[in-house]
Parts: C-alpha cells; sequence; structure tokens
DNA sequence: ATTGTATACGAAATCGATTTAGTTTAGTGA
DNA sequence: TCACTAAACTAAATCGATTTCGTATACAAT
C-alpha cells in the first residue's frame, strides 16, 4: 500500500541512499540516475513520508497561524489568504484561535513549538502584555513573524499596517473639514496597534492645535453595530457633542450613524463618519461610510515572503536580521464624510 | 537542549524500552518506577517527538479541516468551534479552505492524506460532484467525517443540520399565515445542503396541496446585502409577486427587505421574511428579522464526538459503523415574520 | 527438588527517511 | 606504469520513539 524509497530501490536495483539522493537532486548522482529515479517515483506514486524526514532534516513543512479572534471578517479574511499562499508553497497551516484570551494564546504558542512547526505568524490578543511565550519561540526552532497586532518590547519580525499615519491623515483630513469635536472608538488600551492609532489621532490633534476631550475617547470590546449604536446613545445621553467619528470597524460606525441619524443629525454636515475594515454593512445603507481599507492579501503576502526568506537565510546558515514592513491602508472616501 | 527518552533513561539507570512504557501506561511496567520515570519527566521538561512516534504508531495528532469558504460568519465561527474541541482533546488543526472551488477541494485532501492526518472534517463545496477523492481519504488511514454539506453519494459519517425538517416547518409556518407566493433563495442546484432544504420547501407545498412556482426560486451565489435588494427588485421588475421571502442566510433577506420597504411594502403584513444563521445584521435593523438559528457549537461537538469513538474503535480493532447525525435547527421568530 | 507463573525489566529490531564516510571506476597527467 | 582526481554510487549510522521477543527473579504449587 504506502510507497517508501526502499520500493524504488529494489525495483531500479540500486541503494536506497542514491534513490534519497537523486529525489533531493545532490550533486554527486549521475543527471540520468535522477530522471529515472524521479520518473519511477512519478509512476508509481511515491512520496516521501514527511515524519521520517522530520528526524534528520528537523523540517516539518508545517506553519502555525496564531490570531486573536477568527470570528471576524478581517482575520477570518486574512487567514484565508494567508492559508493560500502557505499551501501554495509546499507548506500547511495550523490555525489557532485566542480568542482574545492571553492565556489561550500562550497555549497555542506552546502547541505548535511542541508540533515544531517551522514558522509561527501570530497576531496578538489586544490584551496581551507578557512576552515571555514569544520569547520562548525565539529561542526554539521555529521562526517568528509578528503581524498586524504585534508588541514593541519584542524584538522579531513584524508586518504592520500603517495604523499612525493613516489615522493621523484620517484625522487632519476631517479636521481640514472643520471638524474638532471627534470621537475615536479603540478596541483596547494595551494593544500596540490600536496604540500606534491613537498616537495618530493624537499628533492630528497637536499639529492642528486643537485639543481632545477623552470623553470622546471610548474603547468598545464588542465592535459590532448595537455596540456602536449604544456608544452613540451615551455621547448623547451624557451631552458629549461630536462632529467626528472614527472607529476601529465598520459596524461601530454604521451603528452609531443609525442612532445620530434617528435623532435628526445630518449626516455629514453635523458628523462625518469614517470606519475601518471597507465592508459591505459600510456600503450598502445609506449615507454609504467612508472606510480606512487594509489590504489583506498584501499583509499575506509580505509575511509569506519574509518567512521564506527567512527560511532561505538560514540554509545557507546567514544570520538573519529583523525586518518590519509597513503596509499602507488608504481612506475610501463616501457620503458619509464628504 | 531537546531532551529524548535517552536521557531519562541514563538518569534513572534504566532502559530507554522501560521508560518509552512508563511513559504510556503499560501494563508490565512497575507503578513506582512509572512515577520515577513521569516525575522526572516533568521535571526536566521532557516531551515526545510526535514525528519519531508516529513512524511506529501511524498517529500524528493531526486533524484536517476543510471549508467550502472560510470567509464567512458561518463557517469561521464553526471553525472556531472545531479549533477549541480538537486543541483540547490534545490535536492539532490543519485548517484548509477550498473557496467553492471543487478543484481546489480535491488539492486539500491530497495534502491532507499526504500529510497523513489522523482525522479529515469537511464540509462539501457547493458545486462537488465528483467525490473521489472522499473515496480516495475513505480508503486511507484518515477516518472521515463531512459535515453541514456532505453528499449523498457517499457512505460515511455525517453531521448535518435538520435541513430538509426545518425549512419544511418554517415553510409551513408561512403558509399557515396565508402565504402562498413563497420567494425562495437557495445557494446552488447541486449541494446536498440546498437541495435538502428545498425537498422541505417543496413538501410543506404538497402537503398544503399549494403548487410553487419556479420563478420565486432563485440561486444566489454572493449571499450578500446587496444580492438580496438585487434579487427583490428583479422579480419586482419582472412582475412576480411574492407575500414570503425565504433565504439561506441573513444578509440575503435583509437586503430584499430594505427593496420592499423602500416600496412600500408593509413588513411583515404584506410580506413576511425569514432569513439563516440569526446574525446581528438580521437583529439590529427594523423590523427585526426572524432566522433560522444553527447551534454551531453543537455541531463541532458532534463531529469531535464522533471523530473520538472512531479512534477508540479503531484502537480496539472493532469494525465501526457510519453514523448520521442529525441537529436541530430552530426559528427564532421576529417582526418580520409575525 | 522441580515445575509453573506472574511480575518487572531490557536488547535489539523497526518505522522511513537523510547523511557520513567510504569505495569503485574511469580518466588524466607525469 | 603509477599516482591522483573526479564522478557515481553505497553500506551503515542516525534521527527518537515503539514494539517484539526474551530473560531474570520471586513465589506458589506439585
Amino acid at each position: 500500500m504506502k510507497i517508501t524509497i526502499k520500493d524504488i530501490a529494489k525495483a531500479l536495483e540500486i541503494s536506497t541512499t542514491t534513490v534519497s539522493k537523486a529525489m533531493n537532486d545532490y550533486s554527486d548522482i549521475g543527471s540520468e540516475t535522477k530522471k529515472k529515479v524521479k520518473e519511477y517515483a512519478e509512476k508509481i506514486g511515491y512520496e516521501p513520508n514527511i515524519h521520517a524526514s522530520f528526524l534528520r532534516t528537523k523540517k516539518t513543512k508545517l506553519i502555525g497561524i496564531v490570531v486573536p479572534n477568527l470570528n471576524t471578517n478581517f482575520y477570518s479574511e486574512l487567514v484565508a489568504s494567508l492559508i493560500v499562499r502557505i499551501t501554495k508553497n509546499g507548506y500547511l497551516p495550523i490555525v489557532l484561535n485566542s480568542s482574545e484570551s492571553e492565556q489561550v494564546e500562550g497555549e497555542n504558542l506552546e502547541r505548535l513549538m511542541r508540533q515544531k512547526v517551522d514558522g509561527i505568524f501570530i497576531s496578538l490578543t489586544k490584551n496581551t502584555t507578557n512576552t515571555d511565550y514569544l520569547t520562548k519561540v525565539m529561542s526554539s526552532s521555529s521562526s517568528l513573524i509578528t503581524f498586524s497586532n504585534t508588541s514593541k518590547v519584542i524584538t522579531c519580525n513584524k508586518v504592520v499596517f500603517n495604523d499612525r499615519a493613516i489615522i493621523k491623515r484620517v484625522t487632519e483630513y476631517l479636521i481640514n473639514k472643520g471638524n474638532s469635536k471627534i470621537a475615536f472608538i479603540r478596541k483596547s488600551l494595551i494593544s500596540q496597534n490600536s496604540i500606534n492609532q491613537f498616537i495618530g489621532f493624537r499628533e492630528a490633534h497637536e499639529v492642528n492645535k486643537i485639543s481632545i476631550d477623552n470623553q470622546r475617547i471610548v474603547v468598545s470590546k464588542q465592535g459590532t453595530l448595537s455596540e456602536g449604536y449604544r456608544i452613540a446613545k451615551e455621547l448623547f445621553n451624557n451631552g458629549i457633542q461630536i462632529d467626528g467619528f472614527i472607529s476601529y470597524n465598520d459596524p461601530l460606525a454604521r451603528g452609531a450613524m443609525m442612532f445620530y441619524k434617528e435623532n435628526g443629525s445630518n449626516i455629514p454636515n453635523d458628523i462625518r463618519f469614517i470606519g475601518q475594515e471597507n465592508s459591505e454593512i459600510g456600503t450598502f445603507f445609506s449615507p454609504e461610510l467612508s472606510s480606512i481599507k487594509q489590504n489583506l492579501s498584501l499583509m499575506a503576502e509580505k509575511i509569506m515572503h519574509l518567512f521564506l526568506e527567512e527560511q532561505a537565510e538560514l540554509k545557507q546558515k546567514k544570520i538573519s536580521s529583523f525586518k518590519r514592513e509597513e503596509i499602507e491602508a488608504e481612506l475610501i472616501e463616501r457620503a458619509s464624510s464628504i
């Protein structure tokens, strides 16, 4: 049933050594022998046993993906995009979900190290502060790439969006339209991703000499339509006026718009709205929502590229330095902010 | 750096055989020796090398998950639910996405078989007709469980929702409210899942002696808000009247409702709407959408249970028969259909 | 004293590949 | 002719576990 190099060796009357070397294109095997071996292997459907070769090569051709919350458009699309690239390059993805729990995240990293995956791609939960597990991975044999939400503390490969710059640009865009009371809905106070966005928000205000009212800075955990609605309602009930609204996703902005629309506000004249993720919930209803569009496919591409680069360098025993790639997000301007 | 049974054997002055047997609770090892070995293993942080043990046991502790489209709420939530159960039981999930392509699906199955995963959990794409790959899996060493959208042709473990029954019930529910011109939006004409739902739809009509107008049966590929809107508009423009609307997800129903609302229809008096997936898009806007709620967590539970059962039977060399589990979906009644 | 039988342990083979350290053969140059 | 080299191939060790088949010891039964 299962075919091994022994079968090929026997059939071709050569040694298993030669078969193995031929399959792996060693230079001390004649080209005719290589051809014969490969053709016969193909013919009888031989496929090397990955687990057996692991014992000597220490390569599993497995990549671990760890995300904070798979059940979101953002991450499910990003993961899907990663899976395509991983499989295209002959690897297989082990996908784990941390459910925004730092503890589960740690367990996930342990699991992947135990499995001896060749690489780990991880986006941290919004609560992660302890980087011990990441340090452990760094000293293991798996190469680490953090993406989307990474950590300032640890030195490793990073692929992120230009969070600071894009939010600064978008905030100034609103300020230039005359808005000075902009609400900002962030995911967390701890996550680097959210911190960077807030820095951009603050810088835009500083440059334009506008003060920020902390009452307009809200942390939303759920990030749902109803939470957007609730936040808007609360701001309104507390007498906190706003003329701009930037959130970390589209449902929040849409939910908030809903409240203000019901309240008789004119959008965009009274309040301008900008979401993120550029999803259908933004474009389907009226007025259409401006949104920051992140190129997830490009991010996946960069992550995979960084990984393959490191694998190649590892093979040549070069010492590879850590890289940080920043991907440009862009504002898609629509009726809600014109 | 890496710790093997040799290290334990040397330190405790026993053979590697004894160490291995002690770790695996063989009956011919004394309880004191077992205790000593396990304690020492724990102390120095020994973890068995999975790839080495594979060579003898043929177990990888890996499970492959294949879904037609990871980038949907339905599947990303279901996959997340599966991941929890898989990891809780000491397995690791390799997640692959077929992107609704039968060809990619076949490639994915090949990849998983090459990796020698212990099990494959697969939901078929809506276009899949060829079951050759599945048959191949059946004769491989991986145990196969098909779920959600499976195939009538193949005999294997299945975990599905009660598609036929729930749609029959829901259709009769509308009929009893006096509706006789019900539009039905299905995912595909080929997929078993969609076929079963349609059979339920038809049965409800037959039982109540109402004829079905095929013009009200529409296939929607995208399943988005805008497609729901477009479908409603098309029905209307073609003069096809409806007084009920059942779709395979919530966005379609919400999109269609949007069109009819703009057109001055009274919901639910003129048209009753029922979606599926019970998502936030259904409940947030007014009128709230009735929806069929599928218990994804329960489905994940059943799948994992079936798998573990089969593994246990395999160990005892019992011949296991194929099972079919059906999970009850339920209608959540809201304003759109009252 | 002899046989039988649990109980507890270990030597060596094995899984399926890779890799090290040779060996053989033919060809080259002095 | 002889030493030397390059090309092409292989035997055996190895990776880290599991498993088969024995062996040694102690104790009970005959």
